[in-house]
DNA sequence: AATAAGATTTAGACTAGGCTAAATATTGTT
DNA sequence: AACAATATTTAGCCTAGTCTAAATCTTATT
């Protein structure tokens, strides 16, 4: 059983992989876990000494294939609780995530499981994100940055990259919602502003948000 | 905003103060906390510094205003969550316990008062035990151990006194479940165990059992 | 009223998890 | 290849919460 401390800490370097795969650096890991590098040296060398990382000095650290089962049991908790509080207890889906950094370390993998069950095993939490399984996996849909798309390119809004408050009642009050169809009209190439047609309307919206919305496009 | 452990010592005290009205001692404390007189001391300390606890070297502690209303707020947590384990994860009673015990830290005073919603503001948890109101009020029931009740007394069964698995698999086993009818046959004097009708049937229970079953008594 | 037993507090130490400042390693640029 | 800038680690310190052993207070018994 692990700390909760060191559950983030797994958690951190877990998200951070997928852009530094060949090793999490000490201030990517300082910087996420919003501390400074030495507490990151010291945390990095206890996870070393329990076999949840692989570390060598000035090298950064990978997860281990224990940590990245940890780290992963983590987030589905996570998750699934976003889901019962917004599905069960009439949150609205910018409420969740702090609630759901507390409830994600509770320990019981009876709860995790009956949670999930009750809840109908769902397969996103309410920013679109994937619920890893009781085994771990994954599924990885093919989305991609509203930023990232031509102009004409039309597809379904599917997750937020960022899941502050502050953007999620954005998108709320421009009634930009998971699941609803967007097109990209023109592209502004000297601000990188985007015109975009959702609820058959036209829309003007920022880099900013353009870089945070996740699009499955469409064929 | 107090911490873990300062929310178990108040829940300590909170429930040690029944029994100690006058001051709750430093042993006392110690053996419910499963932790040393010297720690105690420590903490109560600390507790007294917070204002959450009137302290007199030596002379016990018992909790100021602040401090009950945090203790009954955990409380009240515990039980909500007792209740949405059974009720709606499919949790035995034996098995609650430990999950409340983590689950009773949560900060989020929208999240108790929408779980008291969803539950249907269950007025007590699965052992029996009262839930105070979002206010703290407790509504206290007129109820005795069966060890008190006299031959030929009968009653209901509300409550336990001892919430640990075993004893609760005890009471499962032998078909004891809150809400039935019990009537004393007859005392046994030399070993204080007691012959009951419950279910329809004659059963001998020990004075150990006798001692943690709360009755309402008829009339 | 004196004293012994028991309860309580104090002193000093330890671990987890942080921080700052200083030392050292790595890297990019001449 | 050398040096400066940047990243990382180390050293030393801090707080919360715990422990053991020693000191001190309270209480019960003579
Ligand atoms: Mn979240
Ligand atoms: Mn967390
Ligand atoms: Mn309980
Ligand atoms: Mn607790």
């Amino acid at each position: 059983m692990f700390s909760l401390s060191e559950e983030n800490y797994l958690k951190a370097i877990f998200h951070l992989e997928r852009k530094y795969a060949g090793g999490v650096s000490t201030n990517a890991l300082a910087e996420e876990m919003e501390t400074k590098a030495s507490s990151v040296t010291d945390m990095v060398k206890k996870l070393s000494d329990k076999d949840l990382v692989k570390y060598r000095k000035y090298q950064g650290v990978q997860l281990s294939e224990q940590g990245k089962r940890t780290a992963i049991e983590v987030i589905r908790k996570h998750r699934l609780w976003e889901v019962f509080l917004v599905e069960k207890l009439n949150f609205s889906w910018d409420e969740v995530h702090d609630i759901a950094e507390q409830l994600e370390h509770i320990k019981s993998e009876k709860l995790t499981d009956e949670l999930d069950k009750f809840l109908g095993h769902p397969k996103r939490d309410p920013h679109g994100d994937p619920i890893p399984d009781a085994e771990g996996n994954f599924r990885i849909s093919n989305k991609m940055l509203l930023a990232d798309l031509e102009e004409g390119q039309s597809g379904i809004c599917v997750g937020v990259k960022d899941s502050s408050t502050e953007f999620l009642r954005y998108l709320d009050k421009n009634e930009i919602t998971l699941g609803k169809a967007i097109k990209i009209v023109q592209r502004e190439e000297y601000d990188e502003s985007l015109l975009i047609k959702i609820n058959d309307k036209d829309l003007r919206i920022s880099k900013t948000i353009s870089k945070n919305l996740f699009i499955k496009p469409n064929d």
